[in-house]
RNA sequence: CGGGGUGUAGCUCAGCCUGGUAGAGUACUGCGUUCGGGACGCAGGAGUCGGAGGUUCGAAUCCUCUCACCCCGACCA
């Protein structure tokens, strides 16, 4: 390929909305074009990229025996309302209406048409199992784009769809699969790494998460060096302290603490440590009142605590709601003296503290020396309602936490019966008996995966691909090309050559500046430069340089078709 | 949805406070010089100043409304 037959748009400054490196990176390369919030364009450039990672995650699902099918985009509401989904999904989901008024949605994923398409056309245990995945666009409304292609509202997605007889062969589906992810990321050259996930709204009973790793990723992934443990910070227990509760050394006493409202404030004001004082959350939940009691330098895990008996759909109380139902005033709320009526539900730290600290349910007051039994009664509910730490011990107890961002490209599900029982995906067994279908479902996000690996792959000049991804692999940057004769028959032959082998070369033929060509091929990211130029001719002589390395190589052709293999 | 911010040439931005014929850099076109790390000179094209209404002799600038986009938060299969 020619630079003046392709289409390079590249940008020395990136446009101001960008804020990640790689959405940078993206813009100024020319990959991608913004039409409006979370929508883009994927340009020449970044097209080529988009379907090389399409291309090895459609391999790895061929090898693994799932079927690529293609559904429609748009979706009947009927089957969603056939799911109870139409409601539950909310303005995540585009809805739409046709020329006759009637509703559908621009599908935000696809189990109601894969559910529909088997149902309809497998009948019989002898057909199953059965794997079948598609690429395709989607559209979430998300509530708030951003970060480019990461997080957008259009994007692609790998989506793939089994279905069993009984839960062992699930099982059997699900452990190809993950194996399959795993040789997914590993090909594209990424450091990733698999945790257990929360299953969240979807249900059933195993959920694994891709991460790939990198510090500008939305997700916390918390993992033990020493153990295979990692989980999503979500779904990560907190276990119960090794350590057993202090004795009472201090005498309940109370402290003004004027204007302090926040634990750090008055660990500060008191001279104590974060980690002797007591956070108070007054949560809403089935219209009753609830205390949450953490410690002051930990953070509420809203999943885990959704999960509690009667706390699902639980919600944050209004500053109102606490003064008018419980008496107490916000930022002085604290679990000694609480009403009966608000329950109170303690973290596992929580309960192990001794002589702690917290607000007096007094405006501008504090209690310090504040112990269990004594002071107060034991709390009624103890249970793991935080976030893990690093430092925390691992819970396969194996040794201690830590904690990482990931990026969240691949997330595996054992739906079970969830879908096929709403949606009656039956067949019938050996007996000729009818029985409910067993499903997993398997994403990955294509497009987010392209700018994972920049996140993961660069440098400041610009992006350094994996080869595998690689729009091109072979940058031929000629030095007076439309001047000199021999350089331009030596570039051109040198293109001809190199695509014989089967690599996908990018000449660059518009007879720029090295300067201006370098700077282009180092921003687009092709990992192999030869500079051709007639000083290197007359020897023989070619430069080769790897994209991210400095060594210039100077090489007869022969080597240097060698070093490209 | 709550809070904050920004809309001026393809991109980055100045001009707005204090109203008076719309600017710079970059990118683009032409000519010339240059030619191994985003060259230089000259000439040129390019903007209904996000939109609507108002104030004023006169609005990019002041006022009101509105739209879009960005950031923080909540939300999130």
């Amino acid at each position: 390929m020619r630079v003046s037959q392709f289409f390079l748009s590249t940008l020395k400054e990136a446009p101001a909305e960008a804020e990640l490196v790689s959405h940078k990176l993206m813009l100024r390369a020319g990959l991608i074009k913004k039409l409006g919030s979370g929508l883009y364009s994927w340009m020449p450039l970044g097209l080529r990229v988009l379907r090389k990672v399409e291309n090895v995650v459609r391999e790895e699902m061929d090898r693994v025996g799932a079927v690529e099918l293609l559904m429609p985009a748009v979706q009947p509401a009927e089957l969603w309302q056939e799911s109870g989904r139409w409601a539950q999904f909310g303005p995540q989901m585009l809805k739409i209406k046709d020329r006759h008024d009637r509703d559908f949605c621009f599908g935000p994923t696809h189990e109601e048409v894969i559910s529909d398409i088997v149902r309809r056309e497998v009948k019989s245990y002898r057909q199953l199992p059965i794997n079948f995945y598609q690429i395709q666009t989607k559209f979430r409304d998300e509530i708030r784009p951003r970060f480019g292609v990461m997080r957008a509202r259009e994007f692609v997605m790998k989506d793939a769809y089994s279905f069993h007889v009984d839960a062992a062969s699930l099982d059997v589906t699900y452990q190809a699969m993950y194996d399959a992810y795993s040789r997914v990321f590993t090909r594209l050259g990424l450091k990733f790494r698999s945790v257990a996930a929360d299953t969240g709204a979807i249900g059933g009973t195993g959920s694994h998460e891709f991460h790939v790793l990198a510090d500008s990723g939305e997700d916390a992934i918390a993992f033990c060096p020493t153990s295979d443990y990692a989980a999503n910070t979500e779904l990560a227990e907190a276990v119960e302290p090794k350590a057993k509760r202090g004795a009472a050394l201090q005498a309940m006493t109370k402290v003004a603490t004027p204007g302090k409202k926040t634990c750090e404030d008055v660990a500060e004001l008191l001279k104590a440590p974060l980690t002797q004082t007591v956070k108070s959350i007054i949560v809403v939940a089935n219209e009753k009142l609830v205390m949450l009691l953490l410690r002051g330098d930990h953070v509420l895990n809203e999943a885990k605590t959704g999960k509690i008996p009667g706390m699902q759909d639980f919600r944050l109380a209004s500053a109102e709601e606490i003064q008018a139902k419980a008496g107490v005033p916000v930022g002085y709320m604290g679990p000694v003296g609480l009403r009966d009526d608000v329950t109170i539900i303690a973290d596992r730290t929580i309960a192990a503290m001794s002589d702690f600290i917290c607000g007096a349910n007094e405006n501008g007051y504090h209690l310090t020396g504040v112990n269990w039994g004594r002071d107060l009664p034991e709390p009624g509910l103890i249970t793991d309602i935080r976030n893990v730490v690093a430092g925390d011990p691992s819970p396969d107890g194996k040794g201690e936490l830590q904690i990482a961002r990931g990026i969240e490209v691949g997330h595996i599900f054992q739906l079970r019966k969830k879908y096929s029982e709403a949606l009656g995906v039956t067949f019938l067994d050996e007996g000729g008996k009818s029985q409910t279908m067993e499903m997993g479902c398997y994403g990955i996000g294509v497009s987010r995966i392209v700018a994972a690996a920049i996140e993961q792959n660069h440098d400041e000049r610009g992006i350094i691909w994996p080869n595998s991804i690689a729009p091109f692999q072979v940058y031929v940057a000629p030095i007076g090309f439309k001047k000199i004769a021999e350089v331009r028959a030596a570039a051109e032959k040198l293109h001809d050559e190199i695509t014989k082998m089967g690599l996908e070369v990018l000449l660059d033929d518009r007879d720029e500046r090295p300067g201006v060509m370098f700077a282009d091929q180092e921003l687009i990211g092709v990992p192999h430069r030869i500079v051709v130029s007639d000083r290197g001719l007359k020897e023989n002589l070619y430069e080769y340089q790897r994209r991210g390395e400095t060594d210039v190589h100077k090489l007869d052709l022969q080597s240097l078709l060698q070093r490209l293999k």
